[in-house]
DNA sequence: AAAAAAG
């Protein structure tokens, strides 16, 4: 299966093979043919397996290769980073055609996107405040769109976006082609987006036996009952074969401290949160994926569509409010075929929305079990640098900080750790490290359950299961 | 309740 053989016009092919873009994934060869008839489309697909392109490239096509001025494309993402990341996207597949691609989001100047318009972009890809703030201002006009989609759906349907999305609805023509798409489809989410559709089908490309995440993303569960987090944290950080890491906090706060936590014992790290201004955001994505920082902390600015080559590890500084953030948190990293570990730590305060998330992925036991917790299904085993493992495990923060009670070879400390890390610091940021701790090997536990995110879902287990997309080449999300 | 999204 190819690009050409989905009807996809030879130079969209051709400016994809030029990316190393051969070979669709499931969500693509099921999305494509039907969303160049016309079709209104809710697509479903896995983090990680291709779904911008599962879009793009249709609506690309679609609206031909006239160069007059006008936006006859809308896509409207939830986050500024996710805006910039899907309209470079865009940019490569249509880079051989004269058609031009536009993002229109806050916390910028007004001008080069207002430019933009002027000249006469016709895809545009936005977040809600800042189209509806240029709409108001005509400065952009969606008379004209032909071609809606909402990226991350689910999201953009939700409390905190939803008026913005009735107001965008309201000003593009009643008769347009609209898709949506996310890894997460909630049922009333699902109900609640055929107000915007017409007549559209559900494409769920994942097998109903497959459950809801990633069989390649390993899922790791630490207790953190009386652990001091960040050491441990800096600890996994230490271990071998890691390559980029996202870590997820709850509040922005918790990631400002826990940046120059690290950053003070010697990591590499930068942040993302809405504390920061546009430009410091920016800066640090840039610095992330091209690996002038290894290791990212962010709030759930960054849980959704963020695609980022070799991420190998997520840590969940704090448990995610919901199964769907769990999901989108831990897809950042496992993505085109690639394999992962999601860790995630679990303190008394967070047990219960654990028990929650566990229950609703149907997470199961994970292996191997550790048989001294008094709640053994909830928590599993880290792979860390053996020698570590035994005292990580339950020290309490007096021992694992005490010098006498850390571990001696592997964990010098984080002091003496950190001059190591200078010493190949140029290296260690740029490499893409060996290889993830092989989460293949042994028992991730897999969850099964079906029909991504509605709540009542059948639950199965399904364990090691292991299925990677059909092309291991596409590297867009 | 937090985070995000206009300024």
């Amino acid at each position: 299966m190819t690009f050409t053989d989905l009807s996809i016009d030879q130079d969209m092919v051709d400016a994809l093979a030029a990316k190393g873009i051969v070979e669709p994934f499931p969500i693509q060869t099921q999305t494509i043919p039907l969303a160049l008839s016309g079709q209104d489309i809710i697509g479903q697909a896995k983090t990680g397996t291709g779904k911008t392109l599962g879009f793009g490239l249709p609506i690309a096509q679609r609206i031909g290769v006239d160069p007059s001025p006008g936006v006859k494309v809308l896509v409207v993402v939830p986050t500024r980073e996710l805006c910039v990341q899907v309209a470079e996207d865009l940019e490569v597949a249509t880079s051989n055609r004269a058609t031009k691609v536009v993002s229109i989001y806050g916390g910028k100047a007004y001008e080069g996107q207002v430019e933009q318009l002027k000249a006469g972009a016709q895809i545009v890809v936005g977040t809600p405040g800042r189209l509806l703030d240029l709409a108001g201002q005509r400065l952009l006009n969606l008379k004209e769109v032909q071609e809606v989609v909402l990226d991350e759906a689910d999201k953009m349907l939700d409390l905190g976006f939803l008026s913005d999305i009735e107001k965008i609805f309201q000003q593009v023509p009643a008769t347009r082609h609209t898709m949506l798409f996310s890894a997460t489809m909630p049922g009333p989410i699902v109900a609640l987006a055929r107000r915007f559709m017409t007549r559209p089908i559900h494409i769920r490309a994942t097998d109903p036996d497959e459950g809801l995440t990633q069989a390649n993303i390993k899922h790791v569960v630490y207790r953190a009952h009386s652990l001091d987090k960040d050491e441990v944290i800096a600890r996994i950080l230490q271990a071998e074969g890691r390559g980029k890491t996202v870590i997820f906090t709850r509040t922005k706060r918790a990631a400002a401290k826990l940046v120059e936590e690290l950053n003070d014992r010697g990591f590499n790290a930068a942040a993302v949160h809405g504390d920061l201004n546009q430009e410091q955001r920016e800066r640090a994505m840039a610095a992330f994926k091209a690996g002038k920082k290894d290791i990212l902390i962010a709030t759930d600015v960054a849980a959704r569509g963020i695609d980022v080559n070799d991420v190998t590890h997520v840590i969940n500084h704090t448990v995610p409010d919901d199964h769907d953030t769990y999901l989108h948190r831990a897809g950042r990293t496992g993505r085109a075929g690639k394999t992962g570990i999601a860790v995630t730590f679990v303190d008394w305060a967070d047990m219960h929305k654990w028990a929650l998330i566990n229950r609703a992925l149907d997470m199961g036991q994970p292996e191997p079990v550790e048989t001294y917790s008094s709640s053994p299904h909830l928590f599993t085993d880290l792979d860390i640098p053996a020698g570590t493992k035994g005292r990580l495990r339950s020290a309490p923060k007096a021992a694992v900080e005490g010098g006498a009670a850390a571990p001696r070879e592997r964990n010098p400390g984080s002091r003496g750790r950190s001059r190591t890390r200078d010493d190949d610091g140029g290296r260690s940021s740029g490499r893409p490290a060996a290889a993830p701790a092989t989460p293949e090997a042994d028992g991730a536990a897999t969850p099964a359950g079906d029909s991504g995110g509605e709540g009542g879902a059948p639950r199965r287990r399904s364990r090691n299961r292991r299925r990677r997309p059909a092309g291991d080449s596409p590297s867009q999300a």
